[in-house]
DNA sequence: CTAGGTGCAAATAATTTGCAGAGGC
DNA sequence: GCCTCTGCAAATTATTTGCACCTAG
């Protein structure tokens, strides 16, 4: 991924040279936002300069693409728009089919089933396109909305790190209550050491997230952007309740490692699509804490069985175990 | 919805005249299947009719949009292609950017997504576009693939009754495990009452199921079309897993009540969106069984929190049990 | 000097439209 | 006879291309 702008322009596709056109076409370019169809284009770089064709424009922005600066979108108007990539995580859209804008959202969730879909039916996916087509609030309403969209990056960046802070906190409430329940002294102290990296990972995340709000005040007011209901809903939440329910220190362990699992996941996952470096090396850290926690756990679980393996069986066939633990 | 070919074909938008052009030009297009061009459409109806212009046929195609007979849809290719609407219910699609054909399917887990995020956006939707790009099986193994898909509606049909039956199996035992479980005789009976219905549903939906595959022998052996976990996954299965891991009266009784509610939602939605008529008649009328169903857990439920809340309190605060029978 | 970049005009490609004639009710 | 359908050819729109010229490395 290219951060910065100088590198940006400084890309060529199959090789290529530098010229004062496709510069100005280029700059002019990266200073709008939103999705220029290629007309649009042509009438920005004619305030600057009148000598330029419409067939250079076309052809800039076919060099854009294919450099990766600028992707292409069919939004089924019958000619193409097209969004820079620079900062930009991929994502899908709403259209509105009255005002003709559109507005960005990612769901890593329909991403999900996406994937599903494509695996299911032996199709190797490239890339996919969701659009929502439909009348936007301020269409509907004639009102103008509380706020609009900002810089892609930080609102990715802002979800992310919302989800990595929920998940964190019931990681942190999960490890506590686990250290109170659980018998075996060893034991205890393993969770109690696990707690305590979540809450060291809790204020790192609850500080970054501040340093984001102060580069954008009305940060926190714009809409979702990134909608993600796996890694809070499903992980440590669940857990700590399971855990209030009652569970033997085994079952205790056997719920750590599903959650960091899937917390381990989480976070490379959405460390690898972060186009802020500073974020994007913050959970890719994380992600790897995360992993040592789970082998960690699993070590744990391993010797627990080991140790009750003389005694008693354990409370489910040793299949769930064994799937629990790979 | 429309289901026979005669009172699809005499359709008109905004009153229209029969025309001896527009009704052969239609009926070429329903005889075909898959996406066609314009330029496909004028082809074959060129071989019938040498004396018939590319206006017309452009200005059909038009109609049947508008007349609700076909769909418009972009692959991005730069031009449009149709698909006629004709017992096909929407679907997404799966764009093979090797051979360019397209394959079809349907994930109400996607559309239950994409309505939370235009729901959380304010947006209001009409319309909803899934694309996956890439390169399907065939082209990229160079074998045959080993079906190829049939039609929608049976599909549909198909896939819509193996979700159901396999919701009314695990209804099935879920009843029958709480009838042996619940000590209280009058609450026994309830659910051997309902363990006897989802029998006879179950039967009757494994009956259709049958003679949908007379209907087409290799049936059962063409791809998925309908994706769907929400059901299959999140109801009585877990309902009943749940169960066994012991409860109250009263709980089973809440597990019952959210599954059944589950249940009800399903086919209701997928009733209404079957192109098949007995199909749709069966689910629909399910619908209203499992919506009855519903009313007397919840009736149930109430007498025995009556019953009960003279002699202890419930294991939950009542909130929880408020919510679930609201 | 030379591979690319650029402008202009012409070409393409899908689709739409103006208009005059044809045909059903 | 009126209203709509139809064919034809021309127009429109978005995008690409051929070709001669220009310019940076």
């Amino acid at each position: 991924m290219t951060t910065t702008l100088s590198e940006l322009t400084r890309l060529k596709p199959t090789g290529g040279k530098r010229s004062s056109k496709r510069e100005q076409i280029v700059n002019v370019f990266l200073r709008q936002e939103g999705h220029l169809s290629a007309d649009d284009l042509v009438d920005l770089i004619r305030r600057e300069d009148q000598r330029i064709s419409r067939a250079t424009v076309y052809r800039t922005l076919q060099w854009m693409v294919d450099a990766g600066i600028a992707r292409k979108v069919d939004f089924g108007e019958g000619r193409f728009r097209f969004e820079h990539s620079y900062r930009q995580p991929r994502h899908f859209h709403l259209i509105c089919k009255t005002c003709h804008r559109s507005f960005e959202f990612l769901s890593s969730d329909i991403e999900a089933l996406v994937e599903e879909v494509a695996s299911a039916r032996s199709f190797s996916a490239s890339q996919s396109v969701v659009q929502i087509y439909g009348t936007c609030e301020e269409c509907r309403t004639g009102r103008q909305p509380s706020a609009v969209d900002g810089h892609k990056d930080l609102l990715f960046a802002r979800d992310a790190l919302r989800i990595a802070i929920a998940t964190e906190r019931s990681g942190l409430e999960f490890y506590g209550r686990a250290a109170r329940i659980t018998r075996d002294p060893r034991g205890r102290k393993v969770f109690e050491d696990l707690a305590k990296e979540e809450k060291e990972h809790l204020s790192k995340l609850t500080a970054r997230y501040n340093e984001l709000l102060q580069r954008d005040p009305q940060l926190e007011s714009r809409p979702t952007f990134l909608f993600f209901k796996g890694a809070a809903h499903g992980l440590f939440a669940e857990g700590a309740d399971r855990l209030a329910r009652g569970v033997n220190d085994q079952q205790a362990l056997l719920i750590g490692i599903r959650c960091e699992r899937g917390s381990h996941r989480f976070f490379k996952k959405y460390g690898e699509r972060f186009e802020d470096s500073e974020g994007k090396q913050i959970f890719l850290e994380f992600a790897d804490e995360e992993r040592q926690h789970l082998e960690l756990l699993i070590r744990e679980y391993r010797a627990l069985v080991k140790r009750q393996g003389h005694r008693r069986r354990p409370g489910r066939p040793g299949s769930s175990a064994a799937r629990a633990a790979r």
